[in-house]
DNA sequence: TTCTTACATTAGAATGCTTATAATCTAGTT
DNA sequence: AACTAGATTATAAGCATTCTAATGTAAGAA
């Protein structure tokens, strides 16, 4: 069983354990965001799953997506005014974004707890979590951009 | 003569170089900005301003926000599916935002160099900026949860 | 000062993403 | 097979922001 298939084995697993039911919809959005490397927005879900599902509204996918973000399966994406884009790797990780292309690319860095202590003692907040992003030109448009 | 005036002096004086005009709704836009100091939003500047200009169209908050930002004089500012707000404080500083009433302070710390030297050697990108929250209750919340 | 015009403002419509509503349907249990 | 809480659907509504087209005006020129 490939890693996205067990992942979703999982989720499924914890689905029921939660007492949500698991109907062909639900499962098809599932089934592709574990599958999917890039970030999808509930938009680009919508579309992909279209063929498989040529009746399914769009506030499927967002009811959907909520369920799924309260019981952890998956992490929401919020660039700007721009629609949101779902991550279903939860593990702690960083993004770098291309400018130029809005790709999104998976970062692996140790978590910057100095700069939320510093923060904690600098502003007196009760500090539980940070964000961070990094931006630049990824290589494809490094490479287009040449041409 | 106040920092704040002197900002709204030298940005008059940026506006005049580029060819801007100077509007009395653009000039009370970029003063409310400049004297603001907790990140307002479009909808908070309109607001702030109706009582001298109730004929201001919102959209003229828009289009002169967009102008500042196209000069340098402020940044904006995103965060998920809300409102825009808008720094006057161009110069580098990070925030950091209470979970509960939606304050955002400012917090200094030396700007992430490491992180993004990694970023560009794991990934190929060629970095430019990086963007960097930290999140949790400020002290006034604090207080009230404890009551 | 008056004239001129390119730029700015205004009201309202339009857009794009997301959520709410209410009718219909169905997964999972009995 | 019957039941029902929860899910799906089509559509309307909400909200921040941008667009449009008519009207107004800042600032330089005459
Ligand atoms: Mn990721
Ligand atoms: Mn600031
Ligand atoms: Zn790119
Ligand atoms: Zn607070």
């Amino acid at each position: 069983m490939t890693v996205p298939e067990q992942r979703l084995q999982e989720a499924l697993t914890t689905l029921k354990k939660s007492g949500v039911r698991i109907t062909p919809q639900r499962h098809a959005v599932l089934e592709y965001l574990m599958q999917s490397m890039k970030h999808p927005t509930a938009d680009e879900i919508y579309k992909a799953l279209e063929d498989k599902f040529p009746n399914m509204s769009v506030a499927t996918v967002y009811n959907n997506l909520r369920v799924f973000l309260d019981i952890g399966l998956v992490r929401e994406l919020t660039y700007g005014d721009s629609s949101s884009r779902f991550d279903c790797n939860t593990s702690d990780h960083y993004h770098i974004i291309c400018d130029e292309c809005g790709k999104i690319v998976d970062f692996h860095y140790p978590s910057l707890n100095e700069v939320e202590q510093l923060a904690e003692q600098v502003t007196g907040f009760d500090v539980t979590n940070h964000r961070m992003e990094v931006y630049g030109t990824c290589e494809d448009c490094q490479q287009l951009a040449k041409h």
